[in-house]
DNA sequence: AGAGTACAACTTGTATACAAGTTAGGGATA
DNA sequence: TATCCCTAACTTGTATACAAGTTGTACTCT
């Protein structure tokens, strides 16, 4: 046994199971299959069983598919509660999270304000794709602002898996006006932070995430 | 592609990777060790790589353990702050879950009042695993009654976490008074259930959680 | 003695062979 | 025709061989 010794990080070079991870990630996001195998992900992404293994593992255990022993790989495709679970996670984090914060900084305000001024832009170019990104941006800074990287990780999760195409239709039939109300959310939060504990910004958090479930069909 | 088909789920026999997946998890639990690699892993366990590798990389996932490229694989040991971020994940997932509930019905009164009964009776006894078994029940059976399973599974992974001996030394010092405080709380939480949307209820119970953070050294 | 280097013994990453379980389909039997 | 059974082709689980990176040590050279 010779460990103990302290760890040194070297620049490592991509590994082949890193990418498998985002490649599968990539085909369960994109909706278009419901099941797979170890053998045809093999001869798609031309490597060895072992980092598909690796990487279907992980994605096991952050909720994305099921690996059913003998019988296949099968994406997840959630049930409308599985949905409003993700949710209900992402309102006790991001409410908890913004409450604790004692005070948002007048960069951290900035920050904020040209997202939200970023995020009108997207929509007036009906660039939905981007707005997406920025909500995403917006609320993952929230998160950052406390700190607490369990709540980022739970939070990253909870949104790609809710941002599965199979789970994320509404995405496409979401109006420029409905968007318009969530941008106006999101203006709402940041003008009333450092106001009474930030209790009022975490109250319409939580009907702006809420507002997430109802727009499933 | 023959899929598509409904799953059965067979009974099936335990595998070798969910076997190392416990005894890693409980070697790492001990607080004895500070590091290993995959070959003593192997010769203590006795079976291969393969699900040797199959549980690290779970349990690296999970937070418990860290895997260094050729260098050797690291448990987890927590900083203070650390720590504290698994506590504020349980308070904001608890405090939530707890007000989400409509009503704790008199079945589920009943039930908390036994475990906290019971709680008495092993601080009586000064027996502190047999407390820590029911405090741990007693917080997973409110989050039971929610019925959101990723609260669930982030609570049981944060609970875990914080109980693995090197984080939970505080735990050899608690003393029965300390313990009896705790109790209190529990009691507190149960009497003020159903009122005022269990607002009451949730304020205690991240004053009581907060109480883990204090107990270290 | 000291610096540098080569090497041996470790580490995890990857590829592949084999084992065991599941399933669809064809064919024998009634 | 209908039923049963066998088998071939799949599935994931497990074992192991090989590749590539890291590190302590011993040796060589100055």
């Amino acid at each position: 046994m010779r460990g103990g010794k302290d760890i040194i990080h070297y620049q490592t070079k991509p590994q082949l199971k890193d990418i498998a991870y985002q490649k599968i990630k990539e085909i369960i996001m994109s909706g278009e299959e419901e099941f797979t195998s170890e053998s045809s992900l093999v001869n798609l992404l031309s490597m060895s069983r072992t980092p598909i293994r690796d990487a279907i593992h992980r994605l096991e255990n952050e909720g994305f598919l099921k690996v059913y022993s003998n019988q296949g790989i099968y994406f997840w495709n959630p049930t409308a509660e599985e949905r409003n679970e993700l949710f209900d996670m992402r309102i006790a984090i991001e409410t908890y999270s913004i409450k604790q914060v004692p005070v948002f900084t007048d960069e951290n305000i900035t920050y904020l304000r040209e997202n939200i001024r970023d995020q009108y832009l997207a929509v007036e170019k009906e660039d939905y794709l981007v707005f997406n990104e920025l909500d995403m941006d917006f609320h993952q800074y929230l998160l950052e602002v406390n700190g607490n990287s369990q709540f980022l990780k739970s939070y990253k999760n909870a949104r790609e898996r809710l941002m599965t195409i199979r789970s994320a239709k509404y995405l496409l039939k979401t109006q420029s006006e409905v968007i318009k109300r969530l941008i106006k959310d999101h203006a709402e939060i940041v003008d009333n932070l450092n106001k009474d504990s930030n209790v009022i910004s975490a109250e319409i958090l939580e009907k702006h995430i809420n507002k997430g479930k109802i727009n499933f069909s």
